[in-house]
DNA sequence: TGAAATGTTGGGGCG
DNA sequence: ACGCCCCAACATTTC
């Protein structure tokens, strides 16, 4: 009995294992695997740069594992689609669930489409541990508030799914017709990526060899070591995830078979919550669409930011004159990621210190980060703004010399990303400004030309914060 | 997943 | 021996 040809469509889940999807397309006779590019649905959240290098590699990666058979399109999913539909004997289409709202308003109008031809589609999840639509308070409405959502809502729930092996490709049907990944354009013209290529491994091996040092190295003492970012604590498993090189049920069960080493379980329950957070933010997306664009709080709604480009810009750079943050900047700029510390701590600069807009902070990392995800962003920048669900409150500003002082004390972090200070002593390495003449003179640094003065005072840009931020109260 | 301001305590110096 | 002051260390409150 002959079942054709069922399409696998790759969208966020590059990879072989545990792909409910795919392992569905994989009972026919044939599997076409594909992905499209689809600049053209995605509008204002067009996929950022560093994220375009990402895929580039993460494609190529696939393409292997899949004997070079994937077919890639860039064109608007519905027609190549339809194309497929009209060319090839194709029974079935399968895919795994995106939650952008964008995503999720086109895979309706697709999956609409292919009910109307009649021909078989299922959607499967295989991104989120528990759906956003299973998981409610009481009364029914979504949690606003995290720890409720994760430990009554959550883990009360039904357990997640164990990661699936059961993929058994016969065929590999390929269409000669499609793209190749060269044509997507995905690579920028200049290379700024050199650095990118040296710390990053894009593809589903890479992403389990990361959790794999992970699991050894980093999670022991990951609740301590965390807020450390010259640490090697923390997983760097966001881009995998986003791609869904790897799957979170993977990390979920993997990181659990650690449950055993002694003194780990406060460390293994905070990276599991930390798993929990993107849950959470896919569930605030879910329920919330405008999250990305809107404030989650309306009384954000007339906050009189302020517009400054040349601020913006300095920002943008690294070149604030407040040594943590422009490493947490210069970070992100060269390697497409940045420490999770610092990301509060640029991000209370941007929003507390500068009065900028949250949602500029979001667009810059948006273009920047290797991780850039719509759910994690924004309910991230929603958090710092202080305008988010269970966001930080407005009165919490991070001060960035005591912040680098705690984190970075002997300033390994700094000096690696602010490497003209290096010769500065530890004393005055997050407070240049401070340093007696001598001391800058004998570190090689003159203030406004080898490095930036701070663009703004701390004490005074944190009392126009309060008083700004102290206004959305009274609504 | 803060920081600064304010309050409290207790030890030591000193008349 | 005693009271007083100073101030560091810690705790609490406020923004």
């Amino acid at each position: 009995m002959s079942k054709g040809i069922a399409i696998h469509w790759f969208r966020q889940d590059l990879r072989l294992t545990d792909n409910l999807s795919l392992e569905k397309a994989a009972e026919f006779d044939a599997v076409l695997p594909i992905y499209i590019l689809d600049d053209e649905n995605s509008q204002e959240f067009k996929m950022g740069s560093a994220s375009r290098w990402w895929l580039h590699h993460s494609l190529q990666s696939l393409n292997e594992s899949l004997d070079s058979k994937l077919s890639i399109y860039n064109q608007n999913p519905k027609n190549v689609i339809k194309k497929l539909l009209e060319k090839y004997d194709v029974k079935a289409v399968f895919w795994n669930r995106c939650y952008e709202p964008w995503r999720i308003d086109r895979d309706i109008d697709i999956k609409a489409y292919l009910d109307d031809k009649k021909i078989e589609n299922k959607s499967f999840n295989s991104h989120l541990l528990w759906e956003p639509w299973n998981i409610s308070k009481d009364d029914g409405t979504p949690y606003r508030v995290f720890t409720p959502y994760f430990k009554k809502g959550c883990l009360n729930a039904e357990e997640p799914r164990l990661p699936s092996k059961n993929l058994k490709i016969d065929t590999i049907f390929y269409d000669h017709d499609c793209d190749q990944i060269e044509t997507l354009d995905l690579l920028p013209r200049i290379n700024w990526y050199s650095k990118i290529q040296e710390v990053w491994k894009p593809g589903e091996d890479g992403a389990q060899k990361r959790l794999d040092q992970f699991l050894e190295e980093g999670l022991l003492d990951y609740k301590e070591g965390r807020n450390f970012p010259f640490k090697e604590n923390v997983s760097r498993l966001s881009p995998h995830l986003h791609f869904g090189e790897i799957s979170s049920n993977e990390v979920w069960y993997q990181a659990k078979t650690k449950e055993s080493v002694s003194g780990i379980q406060k460390s293994l329950d905070h990276f599991l919550s930390e798993l929990g957070w993107r849950e959470f933010s896919y569930y605030l997306l879910y329920h919330f669409p405008s999250l990305p664009k809107q404030n989650f709080q309306p009384k954000f709604n007339k906050f009189p930011w302020i517009k400054n480009e040349s601020f913006l810009e300095s920002w943008q750079k690294g070149e604030t004159g407040y040594p943590i943050v422009d490493a947490g900047m210069r970070e992100l700029w060269q390697t497409g990621y940045m420490h999770n510390r610092l990301r509060m701590v640029v991000g209370s600069f941007l929003v507390k210190n500068l009065l900028i807009d949250w949602r500029e902070g979001e667009d810059w990392f948006w273009d920047c980060l290797v991780d850039a995800d719509l759910a994690s962003n924004s309910a991230g920048w929603q958090w710092v703004a202080g305008s988010g669900a269970d966001a930080a409150p407005y009165f919490r500003i991070f001060n960035p010399v005591t912040q680098g002082l705690k984190f970075d004390p002997e300033g390994e972090y700094t000096k690696k990303y602010v490497p003209e200070l290096k010769l500065l002593p530890n004393k005055f390495l997050f407070n240049p400004w401070e340093a007696p003449k001598e001391i800058l003179e004998r570190a090689g640094i003159e203030l406004g030309k080898d490095y930036p003065e701070p663009i703004v005072d701390l004490k005074y840009s944190r009392e126009l914060a309060l008083e700004a931020f102290g206004k959305t109260k009274l609504e």
